[in-house]
DNA sequence: CTGAAAGCGCTAACAG
DNA sequence: CTGTTAGCGCTTTCAG
């Protein structure tokens, strides 16, 4: 016994007893008196192993708390059932993140991927060296990737798919795409929000976003396609470039409004933009909604609960996580997988209402 | 060449060329002219190997874009750079997560991880079955663990340090505590809010929170303190037990607000749920700060910009998350890890403002 | 249905 | 300083 101790703090093998020695496959094994492999393919619920055999062995294992070994199972079976999430920030600012819109579609993704017996490897990257997101698939270190955003970096997506790195994003579907996409109707949502202050009567509506991101592109593209479908002239100057960051945001508003330009309505590219907005101008004695309405996009928790509640463009994130998930696993299994588009709805609160 | 690209096909082992075949260790040895151990070696950054050989093994596994098997490594090396991060969440509510607080904690924690090199797995969990995430470890999945947020499962936390997990969670100090915490100093922030409306003449102070949750307990103990400290009788009606989830928040306001109990100030224990309690308080025609002065919690991005901006509580999660990396670390390596305290700062906006 | 044997890709003594 | 050798813990043919 005592000689046992010994040899355990000399090999290190133990913190403070024998005990803590992790127990494996092998162990399990020669308790139940069969080989590894049997106790491999009971653990792994191969159709060959009796049935009473491999009841045995699971019990066995669970009483002993039993966990396979990942690396080992890995390294050997060349399989990976780990996902890696990236969400990718803009160069020096790292916050974006801090946006509820990430945190609940990473809640939802994790949420699936659990479901399907997938890990989650969470990881930043920044959008512009997108590129790095390789190598966490050519270590092994993931089997598969999705990508939240795709921000301006359209062309790096497509030669990571030519490199034939198997990953998803969410994010719009452009031209000459070589990737999987799932994605809410940006254009739709754009236009929805358009249309519904114009038929409010509202004439002079600010967007808000950052042109440069593809999503806001097309929310864009919708907001224009609305005027044109109203037969109302846009103008160009009712405009804030504002980023999906909080803190600037407020800067730009507040320079917006030093320009006294007229505007009777204003479409954010998301909540938190269209919150703050809110905030600033009625510190500026701007009434919400009489002088101005207000809409925002992605319905996060909060939109309901400001005062006015907040009129958005929502978006089903439970559906898009597992719609990426799923498509995913469709490219993993080498199968062809569509680019989706999820719908988009017009979510109607006291920010936008007349009166 | 034929006959090479039928016999890929066959056994898999490229979607469509030999070229796919990923590239390991062996080739860059065979192609430096050296042995497998060599380049181990060198790309490990052992001071074994001679200065020019390691540069040519470098720059050759660069240019063939070569990332090292993590599986091998991990199985031969019994290390693993990968930490699970938890954010365990109240059974049923799964939303929790979508507050900005735990996203930031949890991009900080990236941030740190990264930079030691670390990856991080995302993992939910019902705070209720916190036990589970010993399975992370004990499978080799994972070195080690930061629970974030430890809810009312100190027991059981307990038990896992007595499991030897190897962990550290953002939470507070408790007695008789086995495992390592960093957190706010939540008495303190709970005293500092309090103190601030009381200096203002405030004297019916409401406390919104659950007080099942050790945080908020503590915070409510702060709260506590403060009025024996002013000698201001304390009313225990002015408490709505809401949970950190603003969908039912916002009905448990109302429902104070219909039993028409006098109060001049609230206290809410995050900002997500004061500015709930803004809106809704706002909505019944209530002025901030004239009527009701209110304080949060967290100092999340957008309470400097709501309307009125946000009086809150401001923990360092920057300063946070470094301190968990490194506790976690000494844990890691067998040290001792003190529990520590992060300060925490009263920052004064409109929200409780006189006038 | 079960076992024996051969590695997955890498690291770490040990021996030059 | 570098190569040889022997596995890490598991899965998977291939034989019974």
């Amino acid at each position: 016994m005592d000689v046992n101790r010994r040899f355990m703090q000399r090999t290190h093998m133990a913190k403070s007893d024998a005990e803590s020695k992790k127990i494996q496959m092998v162990d399990i094994a020669r308790m139940a008196g069969v080989s590894t492999s049997t106790v491999s393919r009971a653990l792994n619920g191969s159709p060959l192993i009796n049935e009473e055999t491999r009841q045995r062995i699971a019990d066995l294992a669970r009483s002993l708390s039993y966990s396979i070994n990942l690396s080992a199972k890995n390294l050997r079976s060349g399989e990976n059932r780990t996902i890696g999430v990236v969400i990718p920030y803009q160069d020096e600012i790292r916050q974006d993140v801090t946006d509820p819109f990430f945190m609940t579609m990473l809640g939802h993704l994790a949420d699936q991927l659990t479901k399907q017996n997938f890990d989650l490897l969470f990881s930043r990257i920044a959008a512009s060296h997108i590129e790095d997101l390789a190598q966490l698939y050519e270590s092994g270190r993931v089997g598969g990737l999705i990508v939240v955003g795709q921000w301006d970096q359209h062309e790096k997506l497509n030669d990571l798919a030519r490199r034939q790195i198997p990953f998803v994003v969410w994010g719009g579907q452009l031209s000459r795409q070589l990737y999987c996409t799932v994605g809410g109707d940006n254009f739709n949502g754009g236009y929805l929000a358009t249309q519904h202050l114009l038929s409010l009567g509202r004439r002079r509506i600010v967007f808000m976003g950052d042109k440069d991101a593809t999503e806001t592109q097309q929310r864009y593209a919708g907001y224009l396609q609305a005027h044109q479908a109203y037969k109302v002239a846009h103008d160009p100057a009712l405009y804030i470039p504002s980023p999906f960051t909080v803190a600037e945001a407020r800067v730009d508003i507040n320079e917006f409004l030093k320009k006294k330009i007229a505007f009777d309505s204003l479409f954010a590219a998301s909540d938190l933009l269209a919150i703050t907005a809110m905030g600033a101008m009625t510190q500026h004695g701007l009434r919400i909604p009489q002088d101005v309405s207000v809409v925002g996009y992605d319905d996060i928790g909060m939109a309901e609960h400001t005062y006015p509640p907040l009129t958005t463009i929502r978006q089903p994130m439970d559906l898009a996580g597992q719609a990426l998930v799923q498509n995913l696993m469709r490219v993993l299994s080498d199968k062809h997988a569509d680019s989706e588009v999820v719908k988009t709805d017009l979510i109607i609160r006291n920010s936008t209402c007349p009166v």
